[in-house]
DNA sequence: CTGAAAGCGCTTACAG
DNA sequence: CTGAAAGCGCTTACAG
């Protein structure tokens, strides 16, 4: 492989020394104009690019940061929500010359072992998600000395860089909705209760209901997979007559579209029947026939907002938690009134 | 921030030079056990772990790979296949120490520019998905002098490094299932026309019914989102009466699912007045009622092989295209037999 | 088997 | 405004 052109070899073609070269590009001290433009042409000519492994090691500095994943695959692969998410923090990444460092790994211990490794040099900071309810990672990036950004679906208790939706009033709107049309037997189906954002909308549906003097107890522990989403909506609609729900609320939209799709299969019409809504708002669920009621996440703007937080905490800013603001109820076809009791 | 742990201080506190701890982790070279022993030690008092940049620096390999993706944001978070593949890669990846950089950018021009930022020191190699009918990527990466390996649907032409499936067999293999079960007019909403493997399985779907003796115009153009799906099969449903299929045939799980959603929603029986089937195999199609039939491209295990695949190319081997076989027809109750004439 | 030293390609005080 | 030089934390010939 031919060498490969360094900032010695501008700095000789410019008639400069390497430092003056370094100034040009990074713009950190005044540089005459004549020589500026020597230095300018000589990189173009040569073609030169600073090298980010020698600049990480002057700088320590990596300009990537690290997101890891600690979930299965086959999760990772329907919820839309990473996806998402990760094209949002590259679009704010990629803005600042900055890069994006996945791991996918399969333990919450794996995910531990990972941030020690990302520490040594290999990013400036992580974006941590699927907060767990006593979840030691924050403690734990701490005590690494390696900043982090933390994303919530709920107020956190603790002080740390957090950004953080707020499910609960979301759930609760729905509930709403669902009770203004009548509905009486609301069920739902949640996801893994070990997630903090899961559990929130758990208790906020309960909450929701009891409020509204309404029975709280139709819930159907699902895990945010297509599966658990269709044998949740089967197990509830084959309970006794007076536990048969005629609304679900889904913990997100894959375990929603499996449940719609189980209940249309078995003679149930959506929504005459039964009313439905998930949470996410992926693609698919606006191109549903009907379409499906959800509370968008938008997940792209959480992965730009979470990005630019951690750029922000790298440059010094101050941490601390901040709202988000950013779920929206999204009302389709999928929600209706009740039947009429006669049903 | 206390000042980090280096290699001087390990090896200080062994009484050995930088060398020999750095020997002890690389093993390049035999060291006697008694040193080895204490260099551990030390390490592990210290907690010490090597940093990557100075590393990289040194070796002028990052121990990282990069993955760009040039698309809609919109189409990643919905297409299951992205997911996957990526855990697939950190499968193999993290093994080996290694890590992912991951960029998503607009357009194919900005892939070409982060191309070049990578090549400068960011990571050894790339991968390179979505391969378009005279694809400039090749040839851009082979000048640049970055190791890459490239994903197809379809033998290459070219003889770089290359995985390749054999997507025309599996839709072949489809269209046979449908004509054994008595279907005439079999539709087809394809994928993009400009990406090699959406185009392949389009000819191989004409071929395939052409010599079957089918007619094979009933094509709709789709784009893999859900809005697609249902469009086109509002658009062949609604088409004369001599025109109107009774199999279609989907480039991607979520145009199959839009679709499937659509014609129930509008009084079609799935199987019993229209068979589908989509590709992919995204973790829903299993799950819906009844299941969607599909040709599962297993993008985990790519992701793995792939990965693989260019960790052999950076050590050294041989390119060379390399035929997959990881496809797989599934069959699910989407598919039955054509509903009699009388219909 | 181990040590002493150069080098990877940048950045950044320190002088002038 | 620019130059000369040290330093970031590793690895790897080169000696012994």
């Amino acid at each position: 492989m031919a060498k490969r052109t360094t900032i010695g070899d501008v700095a000789h073609a410019a008639g400069v020394t390497k430092g003056t070269v370094s100034l040009v590009f990074s713009g950190k001290r005044p540089i005459s104009h004549e020589t500026r433009q020597r230095v300018l042409r000589a990189a173009t000519d040569l073609d030169w690019q600073p090298s980010a492994s020698a600049r990480a090691l002057a700088t320590s500095r990596t300009g990537c940061i690290g997101l890891v994943i600690a979930r299965d695959p086959r999760i990772i692969a329907t919820d839309s929500f990473f996806p998402q998410f990760i094209a949002g923090c590259e679009a704010t990444l990629s803005k600042r010359g900055m890069a994006l460092l996945l791991q996918v790994v399969p333990t919450a211990d794996a995910e531990l072992a990972a941030y020690k490794t990302l520490a040594r040099g290999r990013v400036d900071g992580v974006i941590v998600l699927d907060l767990r309810v006593d979840d030691p990672r924050p403690q734990f990036l701490r005590d690494l000395g390696l900043p982090a950004v933390m994303l919530a679906g709920a107020k956190p208790t603790w002080d740390g860089a957090t950004l953080y939706s707020d499910d609960e009033s979301s759930v609760r709107e729905l509930v709403a909705e669902l009770v203004q049309r009548g509905h009486e037997r609301i069920a739902h189906v949640s996801g893994p209760p070990q997630y903090a954002h899961s559990a929130a909308r758990t208790d906020a549906f309960t909450r929701a209901l009891l409020e509204a003097g309404l029975r709280a107890d139709l819930v159907w522990n699902g895990d945010f997979t297509a599966a658990s989403g269709r044998d949740g909506t089967r197990e509830l609609m084959h309970a006794e007559p007076t536990r048969v729900p005629t609304a679900i609320l889904y913990s997100n939209d894959i375990m929603a579209i499996a449940g719609f799709s189980w209940l249309r299969a078995h003679g149930y019409a959506v929504p005459e029947d039964v009313s439905i809504a998930g949470f996410d708002d992926s693609d698919l669920s606006a191109h549903l026939s009907p379409g499906l009621s959800t509370v968008a996440t938008h997940a792209l703007l959480r992965g730009e907002r979470t990005a630019t937080k951690l750029c922000a905490l790298l440059e010094g800013a101050e941490p601390g938690p901040e709202a988000l603001h950013c779920n929206e109820l999204i009302l389709r076809g999928s929600i209706a009134a009740a039947p009429s009791p006669s049903h």
